[in-house]
DNA sequence: TTGTATGCGTTATCAC
DNA sequence: GTGATAACGCATACAA
């Protein structure tokens, strides 16, 4: 018994064959679970590993399979973003604890400035990955996913890119269903002119909730009632100060996010409204401070660390076509014939609306 | 010329040799930067490797020379913490810039339960890594230093150690120097019967700022002035409470964390005692909440970014002696036989004290 | 079921 | 300064 668990000096398969008395392909099915060993064998074989305290060689092990069993997880926003913000902060932590439970390793790049863009291109080129999650808001010009594609870099997207394409994996949060009972809520409470804050045109979240908003009002429906905004509190502000101007008889606002909503009570405490009598109040997100608001605010919820988990498990069906994930937690099973996969959000109720 | 940039069918060193005419180990040398080569023939291997879309594999490198140019960080908190307490975010950003720069990757480990604590130790051993960024606040009966040193496996902390071991490579703010300017802060003000909700004994920060404060005060330091607490807020209050009745004259008060400092300020409050005018308070840590406090919270800022940048540069001084790395942003230049860097802090005026 | 032999793409050690 | 060549530790096709 030589020097158990110093890494420096790691026994090698040979080692632990020539201790077992057999092959290093023994050892090597052994190691992998390859049932056709004979039990005897296998025996030995485990005893020798423990005994010789022996580590597979990952390098080794990749330069032949060709996989790392890695996973990069690249958020495209500035780092103080990913851990300010509880929708990137629950995304890291999902896809932490899926690849954990995976048996893989999860390697975090956080593209700071956009010129490290190029680098993390770059980079993602020869990096030790055998594939990408790739979390950007700015999904309208990016060209991420393309440049994965050319190079033959699996990938799985979070959030539904707005330019469609078959080929591309994602998952996302069901805006639409969100925002759909968001403006439900409203009709329910008898407001009857309702208007929305909306987001970004070029951002599916910002799509997606306004589609919902308009198929759940119907022929209530009015154009006049949709401002768009750019999902910041500032933005939010603003735009619910013109739609104050221009629809002076709103009673109900679905805004569709919570920064923005924010802004948009800001805007009608200094219209001298009331929420929610006057005007009642839905926003999108949850984030916390959402809840300490005055009036709290009535919000959809969305569940990031399930859409992390859920990425991990698209990436894994389609490129791990061997192990069979089965459902749990929430996360529905996931075949490699979907292309993509679709959360349930929750309507958070609470007094603004 | 083939298939550009499909990582799928990656030209390797012998197909750039070919193609610019040379030997494999020439071409090695021109990606590897050895100086050693015409010019020529490096103009040659350059652009066959342009051509080609040649990028290393890294598997096949490290399987050689023993390394993996990757750093796990270990975050042994609950990852709700790790994102939502900026101490610990700060780290992570800093290890993260700092990798970056130097062209290595950050593998991202999170101990959520105690009984991942087990699997991680199990898990850096088989890990691909070159060694590992430990942050924990548990340092008192902590495990882990030993398990790594016992398995060869290089690592720096975050943070001084309880327990002194000589061979602990470490990164911590300068807490003793900090507590001193906070101590000297309120007598500056002309506070004269000073006391402080110092932290756990069994945790360096809480120590330490206890050391800086005493000495500070000199021969008006009072042991019944002294009380412990947790760190936490609902701890600092009670605290707070138990030295106010000991010690109703307190004018001056040091609270060794900010979330301490925010339950002393109830604390006063509650018992009716003015901030500053009765009794100046100054805490530890200008977390975001300290400058959003009734009355703006006068406290100790330490650079956590810097020190995670700080810990992955004095493991290169240690574990890379080649690589000279200059002073930078407030990093000190490290020399491979410091075995520990103290960071400066800064004392952060507010209105508290 | 087990063993043998080959190759993965690189770096490092030699000669030249 | 350059080119052969031998490791590095593993998985796997194939032979037994």
């Amino acid at each position: 018994v030589a020097d158990l668990s110093d890494r420096r000096t790691r026994p090698n398969l040979e080692q632990v064959a020539r201790r077992a008395g057999v092959s290093r392909a023994t050892v090597s099915r052994v190691v992998n679970g390859l049932a056709t060993v004979d039990p005897d064998l296998r025996r030995r074989v485990e005893d020798a590993i423990g005994e010789l305290g022996y580590v597979p060689n990952l390098a080794a092990r990749s330069l032949v399979t060709r996989r790392t069993d890695t996973l990069a997880l690249v958020v495209a926003e500035p780092d103080f973003r990913v851990f300010g913000d509880p929708f990137f902060s629950g995304i890291v932590r999902g896809v932490n604890l899926e690849c954990q439970s995976a048996g893989l390793h999860m390697l975090l790049l956080m593209a700071q400035t956009s010129g490290d863009l190029g680098y993390i291109d770059a980079y993602l080129r020869t990096a030790p990955v055998d594939g990408v999650l790739l979390i950007s808001e700015h999904a309208q010009d990016d060209p991420w996913p393309r440049s994965f594609a050319r190079h033959g870099m699996p990938f799985v997207m979070g959030g539904r890119p707005v330019v469609d394409d078959p080929d591309v994996l994602y998952v996302d949060n069901d805006n639409v269903g969100g925002a759909r009972s968001a403006a439900e809520r409203l009709l329910d409470r008898g407001a009857t002119r309702i208007g929305t804050v909306a987001g970004p045109r070029d951002m599916s979240a910002g799509v997606d909730r306004l589609t919902g908003f308009r198929a759940a009002l119907g022929r209530r429906y009015r154009a006049s009632r949709v401002e768009h905004s750019d999902f910041t509190m500032g933005g939010g502000e603003a735009a619910t100060r013109r739609l104050l101007e221009r629809c002076p008889d709103l009673d109900g606002l679905f805004v569709a996010s919570d920064l923005m909503a924010l802004g948009a009570l800001r805007a009608l405490a200094d219209a001298g409204r009331r929420v929610p009598d006057d005007v009642a109040i839905v926003g999108f997100d949850d984030v916390e401070a959402a809840a300490m608001a005055t009036p709290p605010l009535t919000t959809v919820r969305q569940e990031t660390v399930l859409q992390g988990r859920a990425m991990v498990r698209l990436f894994l069906a389609h490129h791990r076509p061997g192990a069979r994930r089965a459902a749990a937690d929430g996360i529905p099973e996931i075949t490699p014939d979907q292309r993509s996969v679709l959360l349930p959000v929750q309507l958070v109720e609470r007094s603004s609306g």
